[in-house]
DNA sequence: AATAATATGCAACTTAGTTGCATTTATTAT
DNA sequence: ATAATAAATGCAACTAAGTTGCATATTATT
C-alpha cells in the first residue's frame, strides 16, 4: 500500500532541478493522486491528517509547481484557483469542463483544441483556453 | 452632443419590465459606449465625475443587468469580473481575448463556437466559453 | 560539520465581493 | 397630483482569497 505518487511526485521534482522540500513533495502527491483540479481550500484539507502547513506556504509551493510545469492552474467562475496535475499524456492544451452546481473542475484530455485562431490586426496570440460549463454526472 | 447610449440604456430597461432607475441607466450607458468588458473599479471611475455610487449599490445593478441579460460577467485571471454589455449583435456565444500585459478584456465577436462537444457519459453540456490569451494591439 | 542559498511560518495587509438592515425612490392605483 | 407598496439604495460590518516583509529553519554543497 505504499502508494507510488510520492514516488512519482520526487521524481517529478528532482528533475526540474530545483530542491526537493517536504511540502513541494506532499502537495504534488495530493495533485497526482486526483481526477479533477483541486482548490488551495481542498488541498489544505487534505494535508490536515498530517501535519500542519502554513497557508502562505501553500499558495508559494502551488505557484512554484506552476512555474515549474508541474502543474497547471484554473481560473473558476467563483473566482478561486485551481489547480490540476501536468502529466506528459495531459498537457494543459484542453478543455476544462465546470460544474455549475458543485464547481468540481474535470480536464476533458481528448478534447484537443485546433490552435491559432485569426485576431485582430496587431494581436498577437499566446494561449487559447476552451471551458465548457454545465453538470457533471453526480450533479445532473 | 447628447450622447445617445442613455436613450438605448434606457430602452433596453424598460424592455425588461422592471424599474428604470438613475443607477442602472448610469451603469448601463457606460458600458454600452465601451469597446471592451470592464472591471467594477473601472466603472466606479468612469462614475466618480458624476454623482457617487455605492460600491455596494454597483455590485448589486451589475448583478441585476446580468440576470437580465442586458451584459454578461467575464472571470479573468485576476480574479476579478468584467462586464460587457449584450447587444443584439453581441450575444454572448462567442470568444473573448485576454491581454496578459494589460488584463483588458475584448469580445471576439466574429470567432463563433461550434456548440456541443462530446462530454463524459452523464455530464450535461450547458455552456461553452473560449478564452484566448495573448498581447493586444497596444502592447505587442 | 560549516556554509550559502532557498523555503518556511508568522503577522499583518489588500482587495473583491457579500449580508443585514434602515432609509429612499420608482411605480401603481386612487 | 398623491398615497401606498414594493423594490432599490447606502451604510457598516463582514468574509474569503491571496500577498508582503521579515526572522527562522531547511536543503544541498564544500
Amino acid at each position: 500500500m505504499p502508494n507510488n505518487f510520492y514516488e512519482k511526485a520526487k521524481e517529478l521534482i528532482r528533475h526540474t532541478g530545483n530542491r526537493l522540500t517536504h511540502n513541494r513533495l506532499r502537495t504534488l502527491a495530493i495533485l497526482l493522486a486526483e481526477q479533477y483540479a483541486l482548490t488551495h481550500r481542498e488541498i489544505e484539507e487534505r494535508l490536515n491528517m498530517k501535519e500542519q502547513l502554513d497557508r502562505v506556504t501553500l499558495y508559494r509551493v502551488l505557484e512554484w509547481l506552476s512555474k515549474n510545469n508541474l502543474v497547471h492552474k484554473i481560473a473558476g467562475d467563483d473566482r478561486v484557483w485551481r489547480f490540476r496535475v501536468n502529466t506528459e499524456l495531459h498537457s494543459h492544451q484542453h478543455a476544462h469542463f465546470i460544474c455549475t452546481r458543485c464547481t468540481k473542475v474535470t480536464c476533458l484530455s481528448d478534447y484537443r483544441i485546433k490552435s491559432s485562431p485569426s485576431l485582430p490586426l496587431g494581436y498577437l496570440f499566446h494561449e487559447i483556453e476552451l471551458t465548457i460549463k454545465g453538470l457533471c454526472a453526480e450533479c445532473a
